[in-house]
DNA sequence: TCGAAAAGAATGAACATTCATTTTCTGTAT
DNA sequence: ATACAGAAAATGAATGTTCATTCTTTTCGA
């Protein structure tokens, strides 16, 4: 059976595509052609891949948005001691923002914009888990604040928020020193003052 | 002579029907037309007070911006410790949040999307000088962190970043206590550890 | 009565999506 | 191995719609 001929270089080309052409001139300023042009493939073929624009555009914001908390992740476990998991995933997460700025770029546009479905939405958050249950263990251990749940949750979407204002519309790029600064701060913000 | 004799109602109009329209559909994806009819007037009639749609959008944003800005900073004078500018600013930011919400969600979604001018966005920056201030007088004081003026500058931009995530999308309403919770952690986050 | 302001309809370009063909792949029979 | 049939994949060229902007005419205020 040719279940799956599709290539898959074709559908990343599509992705890779959207994302540096939204990040360009936003999506509604993003032709179908122009993305087609820049993936070497015929707009017809789009559809043979995606349903439509808006789908590809919430299947790519997924797409990225798993590959940020991956990349978050990758070198958390859950034995970690809090002070120390949050370190750990706060300077992924910043190093994602540099290493991956197209990426974080499309995200924050996706994340502020009404671009994207709900249903997307609630799907690419749901990869977020792991630092809410570490932020949990922190508040049960006494060592982060009693900080509203809800407070927390907004933080985890988006910890680096302030680092994203620093990157994402100016061009200047961040120093190591820098970015030990912003994290000694968003842990300030959070732990429980000795 | 009749050099304004437009309406200046009519031109409120048509930037409060682009602040709703934007906030719900996006930029591209609302129509000149639906704009007008929002303001109750001729799709021609735009093009009397505005050059193009491009105009219009920058225009609104600059207005929003300084609205934003004259808000934060009513309560604040220049002669107030540190401290107390900096509470006293961070909660009327908060409070713009929720009284003024949709000028606070089109201020999001500006500052993350390639929906503005460059120029506009200089424009928009220019009004946030007195916080850099203060912060520069906090930091001479021994009171705020030595943080990179960097850093400072994004957080400037948007001080309140991980509060605008908690109420931009999700339509919840913050509680006064998540809001003092909100400036502690702000507050804990830059000022010098005792 | 004149000139600015406003209106509605018209214009032309841009774009998402579909259509009718052509190309490429794969499995099978020789 | 080879050729071929059938199906999937890919294509470029329509199609029909939407929309920013302009044009011509009408309304309004002084």
């Amino acid at each position: 059976m040719a279940a799956l001929q599709k290539s898959i270089d074709k559908r990343n080309a599509l992705i890779q595509a959207t994302i540096e052409l939204v990040n360009n001139d936003g999506f509604h300023a993003t032709p179908m052609s122009k993305i087609a042009k820049m993936a070497s493939v015929s707009p017809a073929t789009i559809y043979l891949y995606f349903d439509n624009k808006q789908d590809l555009v919430n299947k790519t914001y997924i797409e990225v948005k798993a590959c940020y908390t991956a990349y978050a992740f990758e070198t958390y476990d859950e034995t970690m001691p809090v002070e120390y998991g949050f370190k750990v995933i706060w300077k992924r997460i910043a190093e994602f923002k540099i290493k991956e700025s197209a990426n974080a770029l499309f995200l924050a546009q996706c994340d502020n914009t009404p671009m994207i479905d709900e249903a997307s939405r609630q799907e690419g958050i749901k990869h977020l888990q792991p630092l809410l249950d570490l932020w949990a263990r922190g508040k049960k251990e006494g060592i982060i604040k009693p900080l509203s749940d809800y407070l927390l949750y907004a933080y985890a979407i988006n910890p680096l928020s302030f680092l994203m204002m620093a990157q994402n519309r100016g061009s200047i790029q961040l120093t190591q020193l820098e970015l030990d600064q912003a994290y000694e701060a968003a842990w300030s913000s959070i732990k429980v003052c000795k």
